[in-house]
DNA sequence: CGGCAAAATAGAACATATTCTACAAATGCG
DNA sequence: CGCATTTGTAGAATATGTTCTATTTTGCCG
């Protein structure tokens, strides 16, 4: 079953930039322990306030553990790829209960979803110490497309997780606006705003127009790149491919710009 | 678990085109019960001609069997989506053994993709039958993909499934090719090649060049067509707005033809 | 027809995500 | 402090995709 590719015994760390701070604050705000109040499926014998909520701010404790879990998950990710991260496997080597991990990250594709976002961290941190050069919008946007690409590549495991969160996910990501967004701001060149290595809050890019016409034509060139990065984890097309196909695309979505 | 929409009691038949022929032609050609000599893990204690060879012909009997699995898969994924749509129940309903099923379809993936195949058989017949009108390429593509957008959301569920085969499938899925080449015949006017209904064999669209510059632009405009599809689903978009997108995406993608 | 290999069947067995139960530890509050 | 509520733990129990085994049926060939 699981017996893909397998690298030696990387640190795990970062994947798209070299040498990244990746102890940087970035978590701290992400999901915590879940309520348990959600869907249920009994009527109404209990209380109107149910079982659990949670305070919304994470204890110390539990941010360590959350932490935790989240690398311990990565590092199985980036061996085995999503199928060897087992959430029996990443609640026992994260040292906590399985209900635990559960009520951390409420499916495996939360806990999945977690883990990218994470390396999204280090990829906006990435572009913004060492900003694209190309003269061109649609030059700077494959560049940053392609930084990812190549970043993402050297875990294969990990990008498949990515894209697939990407797209399955039914969690609220906001993975792929993210992306768009840093790609609109290397296209405008707004880089400025972004902090490096974390997010601070959910309206990150606050100067990133989402209803701007050009916008929609970068959510393209995201969508495009996304499915190229699908192909290339089909095998069916290699990067410097995909290179010529993002230009293609990027220079006929962004030559307005 | 499961309990999404439930359109009522459809007969599952046909979601892009309103009447079409539904039992056409369509299979007869696809993977039929598989050679089980694959990929062992054992090494070598059998002969090199190992356990069972598919006929590589179906007889009458095995394309009855697979088209009534076919069928009942779809049936269940009309209702329930992909969940629903379990083994278990796809065998019964389906009246094989579950090792029959999965002789057939080596994993549920490969059903769900045999389902979205016979899917894609009647939009290519619908598209035919009532090629799009629209004075521009740009115009009758964003037709085409519209126009499966709006069958493929009368079944939501189903598209669910369809997306996901086309990203996610191990398989050796041409379903993007096919719907890029669709929207390649259509923009640059050679519909005539495809055969209503049902694909002949591999390279349906004999007249079609995909090595040909403005390919690649029609391959993006695919992509960015499953991903507002995958927006839809989501719910982060109605049918209104991915219109609009897919014009913008069109316009710029496909405006040098 | 008799026999044989491929195909199908029934059903057990496995693997893994997810849920549930009972209990213990921690945390906060009067 | 002492209790109540929340959080965590251990581990059983479920659900479902997938595999395996033993047996039977089918289709074919001499």
């Amino acid at each position: 079953m699981g017996s893909k590719r397998c690298a030696g015994g990387k640190s795990l760390d970062n994947v798209f930039s070299a040498g990244a701070p990746v102890g940087a604050g970035s978590d701290e705000r992400l999901s915590g322990p879940r309520r348990v109040g959600g869907a249920r499926t009994d009527d109404e014998w209990e209380n109107p306030v149910a079982v659990q909520a949670p305070t919304g701010t994470l204890s110390r404790s539990q941010t360590q553990r959350r932490k935790r879990i989240v690398q311990t998950a990565a590092a199985l990710a980036v061996r085995g790829g999503v199928d060897a991260m087992q959430m029996r496997s990443v609640a026992e080597r994260a040292g906590v209960a399985l209900g635990t991990l559960y009520r951390y990250f409420p499916s495996k594709m939360d806990l999945v979803v977690a883990v990218v976002t994470e390396e999204l961290d280090l990829l906006e941190g990435g572009i913004v110490r060492r900003p694209p050069t190309a003269e061109t919008p649609a030059g700077r946007a494959v560049d940053v497309l392609l930084r990812a690409t190549r970043g993402l590549m050297r875990e294969p495991e990990l990008a498949d997780a990515l894209v697939r969160s990407l797209i399955m996910a039914e969690v609220k990501v906001e993975l792929d606006t993210r992306i768009s967004d840093l790609v609109w701001r290397v296209a405008t060149d707004h880089l400025e705003g972004v902090a490096p290595g974390g997010a601070e809050d959910g309206d990150t890019g606050a100067d990133v127009d989402r209803d701007d016409a050009g916008y929609v034509l970068v959510g393209s060139l995201t969508s495009v790149w996304i499915f190229e990065l699908v192909e290339i984890l089909k095998g069916r097309r290699d990067v410097d491919e995909v290179e010529r196909r993002l230009h293609t695309a990027a220079e006929h979505l962004l030559a307005s710009f």
